[in-house]
DNA sequence: AAAAAACTTGACTGAATGGTCAAAATGCAG
DNA sequence: CTGCATTTTGACCATTCAGTCAAGTTTTTT
């Protein structure tokens, strides 16, 4: 069986990630319920029963795809350093936030039409894993700012903040480009993007009297 | 006939308005494809033949209720006043923004969920009146920004993080809810929101050298 | 109060779509 | 190269859902 035991074959290891990709793609695009099974088999270049032998259930590919970026999504925000000097590494965390943002738009997407349901199949990854990960770097924030080497902002919705702002490139890609003159060309946008955010944030949590 | 002649009945405007709403509520939690007319029905309380007499297509509905929400969404934006102090204004506008997000999140997450997939019914309203009315309010803050007014940032991209920051916590509620401490209890944390991003948005962009 | 217009709905239709199944094709270990 | 396990798919089924229709009820007009 593909998916119950829990060694993969060569081909299975192939084809998931055939499938993975596809699907990616497809519910970034459409979300869940406007996603077909047909339309993911398609861009994978297989029939729909193969890819249900790989997935039993059009939710199995969902929340597979899911998993998959939650990881990509955090990891920078680990990352950030308790140690390091608060405004580079906020510096650090938010320009590699657009990095992400210009480069896998397609996972934001996903995430962000996930949560804007509801979350139905991550509600529980929020309030456990998610809640404690931000408590902890919440704190770290606070110490910085006890430190006097931050300006006292309350450190959830900073973090909501820089959320917001790099995700913002991500999902409303087609605003932004809709709105932007066009000079630059095609995603160059986001570079601008970088040094804008950077300058108004950096400089409104800087602390004041230097 | 109720939509091609122009005459709008008593009885008309009623369930027009009762449609409306229920759709609202409807198409902001599962989305156009996600949400069923039966279910729309129900909530307005009438038979799925009587809305379709009202709206002949499941497309009329939604994309009536997009273009209601939208004039709600810009208006604040429009009465950013030119002659007013810069960072009184976007204090203002902030604020307003803010206060809507609270008040109206289903209409902001309809709008979400519309640009997020390539925003199929109103691009070209966005390539065209959005895109003007921006340019203009981007021309007002570059010349705020010229009499030293307000600290040398791009007003585009300015704007969108005004725009991001505000319609985060309607947009990714379940995520702030999930993640945010809940000692306030409901949706109070509106209020903690909107002093946050002020302190860290006007900071940012208040003239440096006072 | 009668006629016309507007409104309402139960029953239906056809297309889309998630998922099944049995049989065929392919890969692979000995 | 033979036989078993894995992979692949055409044909099919059941459900959901947008939209139709004809027959009824209510409101408005005269």
């Amino acid at each position: 069986m593909a998916s119950s035991g829990n060694k993969r074959t060569r081909i299975q290891g192939i084809n998931r990630g055939i499938i993975l990709d596809a699907a990616l793609e497809v519910f970034s695009a459409y979300g869940f319920r406007g996603s077909t099974i047909d339309q993911i088999a398609e861009k994978a270049g297989m029939s729909k029963p193969n890819l249900l032998y790989y997935f039993p259930r059009k939710e199995d590919i969902y929340v597979t795809v899911l998993e998959n970026t939650l990881e990509d999504w955090l990891a920078p925000f680990r990352n950030i350093d308790p140690d390091g000097d608060p405004v580079e590494e906020l510096r650090k965390y938010i320009t590699l936030k657009m990095e992400l943002s210009a480069l896998k738009p397609e996972s934001s997407r996903l995430f962000a039409n996930e949560i804007l349901h509801g979350a139905p199949a991550i509600q529980d990854f929020l309030k456990t894993n998610l809640k404690r990960l931000v408590d902890e770097k919440a704190t770290v924030i606070r110490h910085w700012i006890e430190q006097g080497k931050l300006a006292p902002v309350d450190p959830h919705h900073l973090i909501f903040m820089i959320w917001a702002t790099t995700q913002h490139y991500a999902d409303f890609d087609v605003q932004v480009r809709a709105i932007l003159p066009d000079k630059t060309g095609n995603g160059s946008f986001f570079n601008d993007a970088s040094q804008s955010i950077l300058t108004i944030l950096l400089d409104g949590i800087r602390p004041r009297q230097v």
